[in-house]
DNA sequence: ATCTTAACGCAACCGAAGTTGCGATAAGCT
DNA sequence: AGCTTATCGCAACTTCGGTTGCGTTAAGAT
């Protein structure tokens, strides 16, 4: 876990290729057929490594969406920065929604969620991920903060929660459609709730 | 569909006998083992119905939590009335937290939520369990309209969205630990939001 | 009471996911 | 270059979810 390549215990040519090649496999898969259609040995036959191999390796289903939130969790996010909390937390809103329900990424996006349910590595490793995402997005409120448009004791990472939850309760609870306009709503009545000072450190 | 027992060509006593068994069983299945582990070869040695006779009238395991998810749609929920806003609201959040950490429905909802991340079938019936609950919880806003507590063009159904969206996204998004004290912030954050006019039908 | 047939039980079968033991390959070290 | 051993490929096996054909039971109608 010292360097970026820091998983097997022979790091060099053959098994970093390896690695690489059932990633990718791992995302393509997911990308065409979902996460209730992948399997391991569907993985193996598009990368070209044994399944044996995917299975002493990864574990199973669950180790491969797992390692694929890991990697997923290390690249950057290009969080909006316009000058202004509304404009930023409206582009944040959409890009969550454009995240889950464009065709190439969202079948990928969705299958992370799905394998926390079922999987308690995958469930941490999500969470790991939605940390990260928040650390980022909270620099849009703090900032506001250093503006003044919002209150000094007001908490940042909350805001960013209050404004992306309703788009995934539509997503994934309540099942229904999500557009830009449900972005925007749910941005707004984050900053609403915001300005009224709801979330402030001290209720 | 006309009656409430209106799925089998054949009601009567055997068949409904069976369909009884098989939910029960499917129920308890889901509770103790989760739905991971959910197989029709468990549900029907619980049950004592032969498992062909499962895979023939439900399908398979989607069909199976299909049928769970429409009897407990049926059933009705005890909508807080306290004659404050306030307090619906939080009880309601309260409730929320409760059906999904409780160690007997928890397991069950979790469940349903799973099972329509990989099911178009269970994903249609937990959208109309769902429009049912919105349905319901809307009467708490609409009295609170009614009471002169929130402002006119308020939309219920997102006012109750937006409070309990926050309780569903720590569940099974960002995997954080939920307890009585997000509910009641979530609540707050959404009443605020609605008393700035943030639901209201124009923006 | 009798008859028709929908619904169920049963046993055998099919196929795919997952496991195991062993031999082959190629990192990484001296 | 040569050696050691971690890692991978391979084939056979096991297990289990799911299917099929047929005989049996009992619901519902006359």
């Amino acid at each position: 876990m010292t360097s970026t390549e820091g998983h097997g215990l022979r790091p060099g040519g053959r098994s970093a290729r390896v690695r690489a090649a059932v990633r990718a496999a791992t995302l393509s898969e997911l990308a065409e057929k979902g996460y209730a259609a992948l399997t391991v040995e569907g993985v193996a036959a598009r990368s070209g490594v044994h399944k044996t191999t995917v299975y002493r390796r990864w574990g199973g289903v669950e180790g491969l969406i797992a390692d694929a939130l890991e990697m997923a969790a290390e690249e950057p996010w290009p969080i909006p920065d316009t000058g202004s909390v509304e404009e930023d937390l409206r582009a944040l809103t959409r890009l969550v929604v454009t995240g889950f329900t464009d065709p190439d990424e969202g079948p990928v996006s969705t299958a992370f969620v799905a394998a926390a349910l079922q999987d308690p590595a995958a469930a941490a490793a999500l969470h790991g991920f939605f940390a990260s995402r928040h650390d980022q997005a909270a620099r849009i409120v703090t900032r506001a903060v250093a503006r003044g448009e919002l209150p000094a004791d007001t908490d940042p990472a909350e805001v960013v929660r209050a404004a992306v939850a309703p788009v995934y309760y539509r997503l994934f609870v309540s099942r229904e459609p999500v557009d830009a306009g449900v972005a925007d709503r749910a941005a707004g009545a984050a900053l609403a709730a915001a300005r009224a000072g709801a979330f402030g450190y001290r209720g």
